[in-house]
DNA sequence: CATCTCGTTGCATTTTTTGCAATGACTTTA
DNA sequence: TAAAGTCATTGCAAAAAATGCAACGAGATG
């Protein structure tokens, strides 16, 4: 039994749904499905009653709730009880990510790392995530939560925290851009929403080049958060990391293609100066983010 | 964090030595000192100072055993509490195993086993472990914890629970039966005291027979216990498993020689019939070894 | 000063975990 | 009532983690 284990299960007990959780926890629903057969069996009993669609706690299941919440609380009390003795650690530490990211990992990560080090000055900036790379190399930010760059630049380091796929998406709204049931999409002729730079643009371009197509590009935007919601309005076709669309409040309003090839995934994670890893304070995150 | 960790927390911090807690745990030491320092990394503190010999708990490693004690306990209560629910299981289960076996792992086996099957009635018998394997192929035990022999009996299965080395002992007293200092053994000349049938005779044999030597064999004894005893009065050259040395009350007065090669180590485990491993109660047993 | 004890660490191997894709049970929709 | 969809589970191969051995080094002991 592993405290991931608890609370992969507290997650699964309050969603009541394998797939919810997974994206919760970044992990895929077999992972959950494994883990929480080996904690059945571990615990000897059976957890959740399987007969309905709805994950329902059994008796069993409940006493395990109880237990794994006062072991968990129990714990991040030793942690911030123990954790603040050795955190003599101060100074600044600047972050930037994009807006993105700080909806799934930066509250994560910043409630553990001030736990630790509650005297260190923490200063984060959020802004368009193609800028990530640019300000960890030019020092206007300690650490970045970005997406990892195929070529990373001599010098940077970088610590995978999650995977997205990049996504193509339309409109919802039927008729609207792309006729809902066609099989075969004539590219040229679809009008796109894409980044003005970055990894994905990137990725975009590459993806149309191997298939010698020159693509019509409606509008540029920085910032993936904005394709969404242009897409959204009709404008065209975008293309998003699945992550920043899984968070956007437009999400209802656009649908994802089913698009073969696929574009790689994402690697989301921090990046840093490799020198600089030496300092006490961007090792400390480094290590808050493994845990 | 593991639970497994805690427990190995809890065993190096109440003997305050990484070698000896090695051993209760079957666990080489390398492991505990790399499991220690993912639980410190983890808690955010360390939990011994390192400055003396005996491994002191600091404040922090203080407050983490009584973390650890409370969650192994609520899990204890936990598994005790559902265990209980599932347990309609009634039978009987004949156990054999060998006096050491029951010294080492008896103990932890069944009081994992009473906990959650109550009412099955368990028939233990200790006695010889070269017994073993044909109580289980005769089917006068259900299930018995014995060395894995070289070939496995057709029909029957094998579940490891831990490794135990084969090895030479002798006198400890200056000058009995061999020089202290001697590098080169003539071992025509040594008397043996060797187990009279068995794995160990099996492997000792052929041990000898790779170098084309005739051992000259004193004695020959039932029960790996015994060969202790008689190489502690000073009778001659034995062999035993490395755990019935250590549990043997005569472990101080004999010494273990280095040998080369080392003989093969013992597998010791669950050994039962392959068909009857559907039964319920078999089963159920086999699961409780395993966590 | 040499030797011993005991914890730590590099390395190769084994074991475990994970994600993907396919499966199967069950529900909703046409 | 059949077809499509939703979900959890499972076989399989790749990736990640744990483990033991052996070498190392710091501190204690003779």
């Amino acid at each position: 039994m592993d405290y991931k284990d608890l609370q992969v299960f507290l997650s699964i007990s309050s969603l009541q749904h394998l797939g919810r959780a997974s994206q919760q926890l970044h992990m895929s629903a077999s992972t959950l499905s494994r883990r929480l057969a080996r904690m059945e069996e571990e615990a000897g009993a059976q957890l959740f009653s399987r007969d309905s669609s709805p994950l329902q706690l059994t008796a069993a299941g409940e006493l395990f709730r109880q237990h794994a919440e006062q072991t968990l609380l129990s714990w991040e009390q030793l942690r911030s009880a123990v954790g603040t003795q050795v955190s003599d650690l101060s100074g600044r530490l600047t972050l930037y990510c994009s807006v993105t990211a700080s909806y799934s990992f930066l509250a994560d990560l910043l409630s553990r790392f001030r736990e630790k080090y509650p005297q260190v000055d923490l200063r984060i900036h959020t802004g368009d995530a193609a800028e990530s790379i640019p300000r960890v190399e030019s020092g206007e930010a300690d650490v970045v939560i970005a997406a990892r760059p195929e070529q990373l630049a001599a010098g940077l380091t970088f610590k995978a925290m999650a995977a997205s796929p990049l996504l193509f998406i339309a409109p919802r709204a039927p008729g609207a851009v792309l006729p809902l049931n066609q099989t075969e999409i004539d590219w040229a002729q679809v009008p796109m929403v894409l980044s003005e730079s970055g990894l994905a643009r990137t990725r975009v371009n590459r993806w149309f080049a191997a298939r010698n197509i020159a693509p019509h590009i409606y509008a540029q935007v920085t910032g993936n958060e904005a394709i969404v919601s242009m897409v959204a309005l009709g404008v065209g076709v975008g293309v998003v990391p699945e992550l920043v669309l899984r968070n956007s409040p437009m999400a209802g309003r656009v649908r994802v293609l089913n698009v073969q090839p696929e574009l790689e995934p994402f690697a989301i994670g921090l990046c840093a100066q490799s020198q600089r890893l030496q300092e006490p304070l961007l090792q400390a995150l480094w290590k808050t983010a493994a845990i």
